[in-house]
DNA sequence: GCTAATCCCTCTAGTAACTATAGGTTCAAG
DNA sequence: CTTGAACCTATAGTTACTAGAGGGATTAGC
C-alpha cells in the first residue's frame, strides 16, 4: 500500500492553503482522495503531483477552465496535442497583450505622477490628470 | 436649470454600462442624482465628469478604494496633495511590478510552448513542462 | 491509557468589481 | 393614445478563492 498523507501535509508540501485544496476538490480539479476511518482526507503522491501542476498553471496565469481542459486532454495520450499547445499559446498571447497594455499605463501614470508639484490639492494636477482623457481609448463624448 | 439626461445617455456618452453606473452609485462613488416624476435618474454634467474620472482611474488599474480616497481628497482643495500623489505613485509601482512579473511568465510560457513538437499528447511536453517547477518560486517539496 | 493541543470536518457567507435576470413601471415617438 | 424601448428594484451569479462557526479526529506527551 502506498503511503498516504493528510491535507495539512499536502498543504505544507505544496504551499497551497488547506481551504484552497478543498476548493479544488469541490470544483473537480483534484480527485477525491480516500478517507481515514474518521473521515479525514488521505492523499497519495499522485494528488501531490496533480496539485503542483494546477499551482504552476495558475502561477502562469491560466484560468481554472483552461487547466480543466488540460487535465481532460492529458487523460488521453493518443489525442492530438494541438489542444494543449493551443491553450499554452493563447496564454502566451494574453500575457504579451497584458504587458503591452501595462506599458501604456506605466507611461500614463508617470505623466500623472509628474504633474504634481504643488503642495495643496488645489494646485495638484494628479486628480485633474486623471479626469482628462490622456491616452485613453474609451468611447466617450460630451452628453449631447 | 441645467439640462439633465437619463442613465442610458450617461451610459452611451461614457462607454460605461447602465448596471455599472447604478453599481457605482450603490457603493457611493457616484452621487445620487435627482429623479424624474416617474422615479428615473436625471444626471447633470457633473455626474458625467465624475464618472469619466472613475473610469479613467479604473482603466489605470486603480481599485475602487483608491478612487474613493481620491474623491474624498479632492473635496478639500486646501488639503496637502501628498495623499493624491502617493496613491498615484503606489499605482505606478504596482504596475511596474506587474510588468516585471509578466515578463518572467512570458519567458516561461515561451519555454512551455516551444517544448511541443510531437503530435500526440503522449509526446507533447506542454503538460509535462507545466508539471515541472521551471522558474517557479513556490515553496514545495516531496511529501515526506 | 488518558488528556490536551492540534488538526480536520462540513457548511455558510464574504471578498472585488461587476454582470445578469426577473418582474414590473415610465417615457417618448408616431 | 398606443406601443416598444428604456427604466426601475431586488436578487443572484460570476471568478477564485478566503474566513468563520461549531463541531469531531488524531497524535504527542506524560
Amino acid at each position: 500500500m502506498e503511503r498516504t498523507f493528510s491535507i495539512g501535509r499536502l498543504s505544507t508540501t505544496t504551499g497551497c492553503k488547506v481551504e484552497t485544496i478543498r476548493y479544488y476538490e469541490s470544483i473537480g480539479l483534484l480527485d477525491e482522495p480516500e478517507r481515514s476511518e474518521g473521515n479525514q482526507r488521505r492523499y497519495l503522491k499522485s494528488h501531490h503531483e496533480r496539485l503542483l501542476f494546477i499551482l504552476h498553471a495558475r502561477d502562469l496565469g491560466m484560468s481554472i477552465e483552461a487547466i480543466r481542459q488540460l487535465i481532460v486532454l492529458s487523460r488521453d495520450p493518443e489525442a492530438p496535442c494541438d489542444g494543449a499547445d493551443e491553450i499554452a499559446r493563447q496564454q502566451l498571447g494574453s500575457v504579451r497583450d497584458k504587458i503591452q497594455r501595462l506599458k501604456l499605463l506605466e507611461a500614463e501614470l508617470q505623466r500623472v505622477v509628474e504633474s504634481c508639484d504643488g503642495h495643496r490639492i488645489g494646485d495638484c494636477r494628479v486628480i485633474e490628470a486623471l479626469a482628462e482623457c490622456g491616452a485613453c481609448h474609451r468611447d466617450h463624448r460630451a452628453p449631447r
